[in-house]
RNA sequence: GGUCGCGUGGCCGAGUGGCUUAGGCAACGGUCUGCAAAACCGUGUACAGCGGUUCGAAUCCGCUCGCGACCUCCA
C-alpha cells in the first residue's frame, strides 16, 4: 500500500493521518440511537459509515474496540428546564413499562442493523446501566468547580469553563455569540446562563424513570452518558469519536467540556461526523415528520416510496456518496443504486467464472492502488466504487476474450473483490435466505428448465407462455447464452 | 439574527489550479437473441451568475442569486 489512512478531524477541520494513541489498539465511540422509536434512514448513515471504518481499521490490522451506546434514559423531551424523560413520556402513552419500550426498540434496531449487514459493536453499553458512573462524573465536575447545584439539580458552568478553555471549539462557535443570541425566557430558569446544561436533573413527581443521588431523586443530563461510557470502555484518552453532524452542537461540544472539566484532558483525538440525509432537500427529522423508517424502506410501505429497497441497496446508496456530504433521498437515486449494485455483483459472478490464460494483459496493481488510495483518503467510497466499476469493465473484457489474465492474477483479483466489496464495503448477496425462498427458487427454476426444453424444440408458444405468465406474477425472466436468470420485479 | 456549509451534464454523485472525458442510473447507437428482455461494448451533455487573481480555475478571492444545517429533541 502506498498511502496511509487519513481521516477528516472535525476538531481541526483538516484531514489528518490516523495514528492511534496506543497502537496496535484503536478505540472508537459512536453515538447510538435513543431507543424510543423505530430506526429510520437517518440512523442507517452513521451505522454504515462507522461500520465501514470499523471494518477497514480491522483490515489494516488494528485491534479495534468499537463502542456504540444505547440511549435508554436521560434525554429530555422539551427544554432542559421543564422537560420530562423522552422515554418515560412515550411509555406513558403506550401504558407500558419504560424498559419494555427500550427493549422493543432495541430489538428492532438490532434487527435493522443486521439487515444492513453492520457488524455488531464490541461493546454496546446502555445509559441506564451507568447511572452511578454518571453521578460520579457529575460530582467530579462539581468538585473541580465547573458545575453548581440548584434545588437538587446540577448544572455545568459554561462561562466559568470557558475562561480557561474554549467552549465551542468543535462547532466553531464563540461563547459571546451564544450569549448574544440567547434570549432569556422570562427568568424561569434555575441556570446561571441559558447555555449551561444539566449534569443531573431533579425529577418531577410524575417522572417515572428516576434514580437516587446525593442531590435528588432524578436522572443524569443527556450529554453525560457518552462522556462516561466512552472513557469507561476506551480510556480517558481515546482515538475516534463519531456521530451525526447534528450532534456536533451542543452534544459533542458538551462532551468535550465535561471530559476536560472532569479530568483536565481532552478525551478524543479524532472527531468524525457523518452528514445528514435529506428528503427533497430537507433534513429528515422528528419535527418535520418526513422520516422513513428502515422497515418501511425495506418493505416499501411508505407513501414517499415507489417500491421496496433492499437493505443492501440502501447500504450501497449511502456508500456511493461520501460520508461528509449530505445525501438526498429520492426514488430515482435509489433505483439507480439498485441497478448499479446489480451490475457490481453481476461482475463478481462473472469474475468467478473466468478461465485463466497464460498471460495477464490488464493492470491489476493500478486498480488496487487506486482503490486503497481512495479508501485511505478519508474513506472516499464513491471513488473506490468508481474504481471497482472500472475493474468490472476489465472483468467483462476478460470474460469476452478481449483481455486476458493468468492463474495467479485471477486468484488475486478474486480475493481483491471479495475484500473490497464484501469485507470492507460490507455488501452481500441477498438471495435465498429462508427455506421457503429456497423452495420457491427451485420451483421457478423447474418451470424455466421446462421452458428451456421447449425453446430447444422450437416450441416458442410454450416457452413464451411460461415467460409471459411468470411476468404477470411478477417474475422477470432473462435469457442467457446457456441458460436463464430471473428476478422478482 | 449569529455561525457553518452547499450550488457539477436529464437524475444521483466524485473531483479543489493545468492529463480523471470520475463512476452509477437514464438516453442514444451497436453486439447477442426465434422474439422480447437482460447482459455486454460504444457515445453525448457540466461545473448557479458576475467580476477578479493567474500563463492557466469547476477548483483561489470578492460580490449577487438560490438552497440547506446548527443555535431546540433528532443520526
Amino acid at each position: 500500500m502506498k498511502t496511509e489512512l487519513t481521516i477528516y478531524n472535525t476538531l481541526t477541520r483538516k484531514k489528518e493521518k490516523f495514528e492511534p494513541i496506543n497502537p496496535p489498539f484503536a478505540g472508537m465511540y459512536v453515538c447510538g440511537p435513543t431507543v424510543y422509536g423505530d430506526a429510520h434512514l437517518g440512523h442507517a448513515r452513521p451505522a454504515v459509515t462507522f461500520d465501514l471504518l470499523f471494518r477497514y481499521l480491522k483490515y489494516l490490522g488494528y485491534k479495534v474496540r468499537y463502542v456504540r451506546n444505547i440511549t435508554d434514559v436521560g434525554h429530555l423531551v422539551n427544554d432542559a428546564d421543564e422537560g420530562e424523560d423522552k422515554i418515560a413520556k412515550k411509555a406513558k402513552l403506550d401504558q407500558v413499562e419504560p424498559m419494555e419500550i427500550v427493549q422493543k426498540y432495541t430489538n428492532s434496531y438490532h434487527r435493522n442493523m443486521r439487515q444492513l449487514n453492520t457488524l455488531p459493536p464490541s461493546i454496546e453499553p446502555h445509559a441506564s446501566g451507568h447511572i452511578i458512573e454518571q453521578a460520579a462524573m457529575a460530582k467530579k465536575i462539581l468538585e473541580n468547580g465547573f458545575a453548581y447545584e440548584v434545588n437538587g439539580s446540577v448544572y455545568f458552568d459554561v462561562e466559568k469553563y470557558n475562561k480557561k478553555n474554549n467552549y465551542g471549539k468543535l462547532s466553531g462557535r464563540k461563547l459571546e455569540d451564544l450569549m448574544a443570541n440567547t434570549r432569556e425566557l422570562a427568568g424561569q430558569s434555575e441556570k446561571k446562563n441559558p447555555f449551561d446544561f444539566a449534569l443531573w436533573k431533579k425529577a418531577e413527581p410524575e417522572h417515572i424513570m428516576r434514580w437516587t443521588s446525593e442531590w435528588s431523586d432524578g436522572f443524569p443530563g443527556w450529554h453525560l452518558e457518552c462522556s462516561v461510557m466512552s472513557t469507561k470502555y476506551l480510556g480517558e484518552k481515546f482515538d475516534i469519536h463519531g456521530g451525526g453532524l447534528d450532534l456536533q452542537f451542543p452534544h459533542h461540544e458538551c462532551e468535550i467540556a465535561q471530559s476536560k472539566a472532569a479530568t483536565g484532558e481532552d478525551a478524543v483525538k479524532y472527531w468524525m461526523h457523518n452528514n445528514l440525509i435529506t428528503i427533497e432537500g430537507q433534513k429528515m427529522s422528528k419535527s418535520l415528520g418526513n422520516f422513513i423508517t428502515l422497515d418501511e424502506m425495506f418493505s416499501g410501505k411508505n407513501d414517499l416510496l415507489e417500491q421496496a429497497y433492499s437493505p443492501m441497496v440502501v447500504r450501497f446508496f449511502m456508500l456511493q456518496a461520501h460520508y461528509r456530504s449530505t445525501l438526498d433521498f429520492s426514488n430515482k437515486a435509489l433505483q439507480a443504486s439498485e441497478k448499479g449494485l446489480q451490475r457490481l455483483l453481476k461482475g463478481i459472478e462473472t469474475l468467478n467464472k473466468i478461465k485463466p490464460s497464460a498471460e495477464t494483459s490488464v493492470d491489476l496493481n493500478s486498480l488496487k492502488e487506486k482503490s486503497f488510495n481512495a479508501l485511505n483518503d478519508d474513506l472516499n467510497t464513491p471513488i473506490l466504487i468508481a474504481h471497482l466499476f472500472d475493474g468490472i469493465k476489465l472483468i467483462n473484457q476478460i470474460n469476452s476474450g478481449d483481455e486476458t489474465i493468468n492463474t495467479d492474477d485471477l486468484k488475486e483479483l478474486k480475493s481483491f473483490y471479495k475484500l473490497m466489496v464484501f469485507d470492507i464495503l460490507g455488501l452481500k448477496e441477498e438471495k435465498g435466505e429462508s427455506e421457503t425462498d429456497t423452495k420457491f427458487e427451485e420451483t421457478v427454476n423447474l418451470l424455466l428448465n421446462i421452458r428451456l426444453e421447449a425453446k430447444k424444440n422450437k416450441d416458442f408458444a410454450t416457452s413464451d407462455k411460461i415467460r409471459d405468465e411468470l411476468n404477470k406474477i411478477g417474475i422477470v425472466v432473462k435469457d442467457k447464452k446457456d441458460g436463464f436468470e430471473w428476478e422478482l420485479k
